[in-house]
Order: C-alpha cells, then sequence, then structure tokens
DNA sequence: GATGAATGAGTGTTCATTCAT
DNA sequence: GATGAATGAACACTCATTCAT
C-alpha cells in the first residue's frame, strides 16, 4: 500500500504488524462502505473494495471471508453510532429539542449510508435482518421508554397507543424528509417534529412546557 | 400446464392460439412474480422462471424481451390495484372508516408484493424509480386532496403543515404494520388509524363527528 | 401466404399445388438470396428468410432441409448464368470485345451476387468448395480453350504459358474493377481489357487484326 | 505451457510475471490464430481459444476484451510482415527478381494465414475492413511508384494504364498461385513473373536488360 | 503476509430446428 | 400441407474465490 517509507528509513519505527494490519482492514472496510454506497451491494465486486483500498485482491480475502463478511463488519462498525440517545421528551420546547435531534440523527444515517444497501439485501439476507431487527427493536425500545416517562407525569394523550405511536416515530424519522425527494414536497425538519409532538402531547401540554421556562432536562 | 379446462370439459378442439399465448404469458407473469418475491429481483434468473412456468428458456424471451421487461409488465399490471382511493376524512367515525382503509390497502400491497423487489431496484433504475414516484405523487395528491377539504371546513388542526402531515400519513401506511415483523410489537389497523386522525383533527371535532349520527360513508 | 383470395372464390381456378409449392419455394429462394445478400449467411435466420417470403418457419424446413441447403439450391439456380461464355479471342478489337464481355460478366456476378456469402462459407464448407471449384475449372476450361485457338493460328505471345496467362485472366476477372472500391483507383473495364489482351497478343497481331476491316464477332 | 525454458536451464528463481503473461498472451494470440485459420472466426469460441491455449476462460478475458479485439492484435501483430517491399523493376533479370520476391510474400501470406478470416469478417466489420484497405493502398502505392520509375526511364509499354497494371499486379499476387489448388493448374512462380513483367515490360526491354550483365539495381 | 493471475461455474440471451395443432 | 409456438443447446462474457509465487 504505502510501505515505502519503511523500506527507506530502515525498519526503524517499525509500526507493530498488527497495527498494519487494522490499517489494511479500515481501508477495505471505508471502500466497501464507498462503494456500496454507490454503486449498491451486488454491482460492487470484491476486486473493486480491494483496489478502491490499494491492496490486492487476494488481500481482501486475508481480512473478510467474503464481501458479505465485509459488510456484517461494516454493519457493526456502524449500528451503534445509528442508536440514538433515549430522546427527551419533557423540555421547555420539545419540538425544537426533537427537530435537532432528527437532524442529529439524519446526520448520522446519512454519514452510515447503509440505507443504499439494506434494501437490497434484507430479504434475502435472514441473518442480516436478524441483526438489524434486534438494532429497531433496541431503538424502538429506548424510544418507547422515554414515552413512557412522559406518560407517567401525566403530559402525553390518554387515548393513544404508546406502542403504536412509538413505532409511528420510529418510521416518520427512518423515511425521513432527506428521503423524501420522491414525494413532492420536502418538508422540513421542524414540521416533522411537530407532527411527533402532535402524536405524543396534547397541545396544552405543549403551552404549559414551554411556559415553564427553563424545564429540567432529564 | 394449463390445459386443465379442457380436460375438464371434454375435447373442445381449438383453444384459441391466442389465449393459450395468454395463459402462457400469465404463467411466466404469475412465476416471475412469486419468484422474484421470494429471491430477490437479481437472485431469479430467467431460466428459473421459465422452468417455473413450465416452458423452455426461450420461451420466455417469445413474451418478454428480457427480465426486466417483466418486472415492469408486472407493475403496470398491478400499480393501478395499488391506488388507494381518496380517502373521506369527514364521517361520522373516521378511525374506523381509516382502519379498514388501511386494511385494504395492506391488503393491496401485500397481494402485489412489489415491496420485495422495488428497494432492491429503485437505486438502480431511474425509470422504475420515475414509474414508482410517479405513483406516490398521484397517492400524495389525494391524500393531500382530501385533507384540504377537512381543512376548508375548519375541523382540522390549524398548527399543522398540511403537507406534512399527508407525507407522514403516507409513510406510515406505506410501512405499515404489517411489514413490522421487523420492529417488535405488531401495531393493529385501528390503532394506527387513531394515530393517523390524531395528526388531523383535533379531539373535540372527532366527537362532534361522531354524535352526528350515522353518516354513511362511502 | 396470399391464399385468402382462394378461399374467397371457391376452389375454382384450383392452381395445382405443385406449382403453388413452386411459388413458395421460389419466394424462399429469392429472400434467402437477398438476405443473404446484404446481411451475410450467419447473420441471416432461417426465421427472417421465412417471414420474407411471407411464409411461416416451419414451411422453410418443408422446402429445405436446412439453411445450408437453400444455399445450394440458390448456387445451382445461379451458378450456371454465372459462366461466361467462351470468349472470342479473335475479333477485329479483341479488347472492345472483351471489355463488353467483362462488363456483362461483372454484371452477371453483380446480380447472383453471391460474393457476399461465398468467402464466408467456402473455407468451412468443402462441398460448397467443390462445387465451386468445379464451376471455376469450367470456366478455366473455356479461356484455355479459346486461348488454344488463337495460339493455334499463331497470334498469341510464344513465351507465356497458356496455363497462366488463362488463370491470370480468370482472376483478373473476378476481382473485376467494380470490387475495386478497396484498392485506391477504380480501372475501367476497357484499361483492364487491355492488360488482359498483352497477355495474350503481341501489339503487332493486335494491329494486324484491327485492320483485317470489319469481322462479326460472336 | 511454454516454460520449456526452465526445464531446460534449470530453476532460475524468478520468470518475470510481465516474461509469464506475455507467453500466455502469446499461446492465446497462436491458438487464435491457429483456431481461426482452421475452423474460421465465427466458429471459434472464445472458450475454445483459452482451452486449446490451456487457460480457463476467465483467463482469455484478461488478455483479450472479446474475440474480435484478439483478432484485431493478430491483425496489428502480423499486417507489417505482410507489406511487401517496394519493387526494383530494372535489374538484369527482372523475371527472376519478381519471381523470388513473389515466392516470398506469399510465404508471408501464408504464415500469416489471414485469408481464412478475413473475408468472413471483412464485410461486417467496417473498421477492420478500413485498417486493410489502408494497407492495401500502401501495397498498391508502392508498386505503383515502382512501375513509374520504370516508365520515366522509358522502359514500360506506353499505352497501358499504369494503375491499371499496378492493381493487376497486386490482384494476381494476391490470389497467388498457392492460393489456386481451386483452379485446376498450380501456376508456377515463374511464370505468374513473366506474366507480370509482360505488363510492364516490351519483350525487347527485358532483353536488353539482360544483355547489360550486371545492370545496377535501381 | 501479500500478490494478482487464474479459475470455471454461472448469467442473460439467441436461433436452428421440431412438432402439436 | 402450413403454421408458429416451443425447444434447449450454445454462445460471449463476468466475478467470487483460490493459490502459486
Amino acid at each position: 500500500m504505502a510501505d515505502r517509507e519503511e523500506l527507506l528509513v530502515g525498519d526503524f519505527p517499525f509500526v507493530p504488524k498488527q497495527e498494519r494490519a487494522q490499517q489494511k482492514r479500515n481501508a477495505l472496510l471505508e471502500s466497501g462502505h464507498s462503494l456500496f454506497f454507490s454503486k449498491g451491494y451486488e454491482q460492487t465486486t470484491a476486486k473493486e473494495i480491494a483496489a478502491h483500498a490499494g491492496v490486492a485482491t487476494g488481500t481482501f480475502y486475508r481480512y473478510f471471508s467474503d464481501k458479505r463478511q465485509l459488510l456484517m463488519a461494516l454493519l457493526e462498525d456502524k449500528l451503534d453510532k445509528l442508536l440514538p440517545p433515549e430522546p427527551t421528551w419533557v423540555s421547555c420546547d420539545p419540538e425544537a429539542l426533537l427537530a435537532s435531534l432528527l437532524k442529529a440523527h439524519n446526520n448520522r444515517l446519512q454519514e452510515v449510508g447503509l440505507r443504499r444497501v439494506l434494501p437490497e439485501l434484507l430479504p434475502k439476507d435472514p441473518e442480516l435482518a436478524e441483526v438489524l431487527s434486534a438494532a429497531r427493536r433496541k431503538i424502538h425500545g429506548r424510544i418507547l421508554s422515554g414515552l413512557k416517562h412522559a406518560s407517567d407525569s401525566g403530559l402525553t394523550w390518554k387515548d393513544l397507543d404508546l406502542d403504536t405511536v412509538t413505532w409511528s416515530i420510529m418510521v416518520l424519522a427512518e423515511n425521513g424528509p432527506e428521503k423524501g425527494q420522491q414525494s413532492g414536497k420536502q418538508a422540513d425538519f421542524l414540521e416533522l417534529a411537530k407532527v411527533m409532538c402532535r402524536l405524543v402531547f396534547p397541545p396544552d401540554v405543549l403551552v404549559k412546557l414551554r411556559s415553564k421556562g427553563s424545564g429540567p432536562a432529564e
């Protein structure tokens, strides 16, 4: 890859093999990520990933048993970053707060970039599906837990099923505005946040929260 | 293959060629549909579709210029069925009405079964993407128009962006409960309908509508 | 093909089957000819030939065992027309006479149009090659015989091998000017005739022949 | 495959990769050449060429983008060898000289062996046709230029069109005796040379040239 | 460890030929 | 006889994976 320097300088700094290996592995992961993202999974060949990472084809198979495994590694790497923090619903301005959370979450999604490959693979890779499903369950749990806090404080609608609301929020966040090029208008994050808040809080609660001034954040 | 009728009816001399051809074409469409659905588009070969339909490889190419064209034919066939009617929001029980609409829509989606292939192909087939995008725009338009009616009658929230609400309803309907195998809980249609109605009507409006008596909707 | 008329008129004129068959056979031959000519042999499919002749694919195989056989039939049909008459060398103006013969021959070649397919097939079809070789031997024989007449009358060069001269004349005629688009200049038939005559007659013989007056040729 | 050298020389450690690759490329070229020659272009499959060269199908496509490209490479390789030197007409024995040139040219043609494929491909590959046409124009130019020299020295017939003569010589040389298996007799090179010389020089000029003894070559 | 040339099963597609109607 | 739908072997070409160097 870029080992020429060592040869010139001698074996001096002696970068531990493991570290060099890690670099290569990361380069491959990174290349896989960017190629999967831009061309899709099936359309990306192992050779391309290797070339893009500056290593030989065979090297690819030293670090990953196959293309699929690289994807799984990618997922493990990135999936944690995808997990949003448990949202705080009770604040002086839940709408604005939620909007900023949504924006941040969307950026993470964008950066992770797996939206490009997942739909292609989920249906035919049950293991992958399970991994992802677990992640979604985790997210679902966090949101639900946040809602329960608010609900326990009597701040939410009484007639809505919290589970359904949770699920709705998650779906709306996942298919967030950014993806919405397809549908006509680009709803912006604040409007989306308002919609979500409407599902959670009766309007008067929002007014009350706002009037509290500096509501203590969780 | 599909000669069963003759067997039952006896030797009615001539099955018109066109009809036989239609039968074969349909068998291929059907096979394509079910294989695409179960294995995905890329993983399904023309040979397999032909075999599954009980014809030879070459026969496939008599009826369709290639795999993609079969998919497009499938889409044309099914896309109209996918279009939901413009929902009527104003009724004595919008929630129940909406729930039944959602259920019907979901059945259509299920039957059409393209959810399996579309995610795989959309990113790499701009024409297909355009066709679908147009369909979604149409749906979006219908929902929005329905909401406007209700809004003009002063029945809706005043502080929510109709476009965003429309988009939210569409997204929620598309990713409806059935798909929710992935996320833990299966929200049922009525709960989902309630959530949607909350986005549209203030609770007191719903009460008023209900009290109006038995207005028959659609 | 165009049998609908009979059905309307009844069995009245009763075109003998053989004749109708001949018509179809000829239509197929003609279609084969024109398609082979314009697209080459391999590039022409049996289906196309049938369609162009206005009959069904299967009908093709009633009249010809396969594509190759149609070509052979074509050859037999056309090869006789290809045979030039034994040229008369001794005339008052051999050059002009030869030029007109060349022109006529070239027209025949053009019309027959097999130059398009023969090169493609000769190397891989020994039987075809033999048929053609026989034809060429026949032509060679005719030219040689003509030359011998002239030679016996003492009109030709004495130091040239008649066989080689014959062969040269044949080759030049076959690759005649028309084909010469490829090489830069388009030699015209008279110049070519002069060249051929130079191979046969010493210049003074030509002068003598010319002075003989108007001997009618051929 | 072609490692015989190593076996003889011992284990000279590294056969440079490039050299191994060249060997394989050459083996493929050679296989292509011999298969095209014996079976024709269309009848030869890439798989066969690979098998004949002792490599796998995929390897073929490492060295050549497709079958056609291998042919083009073959042509480039061989076309230069095909170009005859500008013939020297003025010598003490033009006939003998020409005969030996013809023989040499014929050997080259034979070795190149493209006569087998060109007729098959020329009509349907305009690029190939252009490449070949250019080569022929070059040859035509060389011959014509040689003839002009002789003509300027007043050694040639005055009544023949030089262009036509040039073209005739070229055609005769191209369809040289060797190809003449098809026509009955095998004219030999000397006789053919005599014929060509007759087209260029009046007999008395030849006598004069011969009597000169050691005529200076060009 | 790293390389990249080699592999060969697998893909979509064509077309000469057959055969039920 | 005539039809044209059906056949299936064959082709050019790709790519995940292996392995000699």
